[in-house]
DNA sequence: AGTGAAATTGCAGTCAC
DNA sequence: GTGACTGCAATTTCACT
């Protein structure tokens, strides 16, 4: 289990991720050997899974980003396993989620431009069958950008 | 603009921010001095926007996470920036979308359980005035967890 | 301008207490 | 938990192409 300590690292760390031991040390009222070995134990057992560097979407050419809502046919487990090991292959798909409601799957495309993503669309995703129909909400603003998750 | 070796360095640090300079030189054919170099420039023009820790949001005890697509009475300006700027405010929302489609926004939440996304939807959500409707799908599985952007 | 080599600073990681 | 110590990486300077 992890204490208030621990919890005010990983807030430090999601946010960002070059802070120095000694200046967490040093926003937690605590020397630099405690926090190295709590960030390390963090990471053994799991709590911080990595460290990325996020890059500009738009800045590297990637001007469309669109969620699209997939639901299949077939729902036995064999396709289900087929329409994932498929979905994960193409590139331009950023995250999928198996989702429950009125749709199957939940997937985040990233594109160039339009005529990028409707070869996506039409040959990539077309090519799955099992599909039964997809739904596009292209993403006009990101109101929110993902921060990190809320620690307590 | 940047050229190949510019996005090598940005698929290995979004994949892994913690490979040193050398590591990143060694990968590339390169010294250390321009590596360095790029890099700083990449940071400072705005392709690299932070560095953060990924935390595994299960063992934080967030184990629901919700997507929720939301459409709005009233579409006016003023209407906009006083949704987007309540919704913002809580702490459950980690992510929100402006989309195009059926409904307006999309957004992600995690909570707790059950009773705390209850909770989230029927006082928090509840709270803003002109939301119409709202569609929650539940996230059963993480097909494929972000990983990072396409960069050809 | 961009590269590689050498020198310096400061942090990561270890140890004694 | 603190504080001192070591090695190495990050960062700066410089000569070269």
């Amino acid at each position: 289990m992890i204490d208030s300590v621990d919890k005010s690292i990983l807030k430090l760390l999601q946010s960002d991720a070059k802070l120095t031991i000694k200046e967490i040390g040093n926003k937690l009222n605590l020397s630099a050997t405690p926090i190295f070995e709590r960030i390390k134990r963090l990471e053994r057992s799991g709590y911080i899974t990595s460290y990325k560097a996020l890059i500009d979407r738009k800045k590297v050419g990637l001007s469309l980003m669109v969620f699209c809502d997939i639901s299949l046919n077939q729902h036995h487990a064999s396709h289900i396993a087929k329409f994932e090991k498929d979905i994960q292959q193409f590139n331009e798909v950023i995250a999928c989620y198996h989702i429950g409601g009125s749709f199957d799957y939940l997937i985040k495309v990233v594109a160039k431009d339009m005529d990028e993503y409707q070869n996506f669309v039409s040959k990539k995703l077309a090519s799955i069958d099992n599909i039964r129909k997809v739904q596009s909400s292209f993403v006009m603003r990101e109101v929110k950008t993902p921060i990190g998750l809320p620690i307590n």
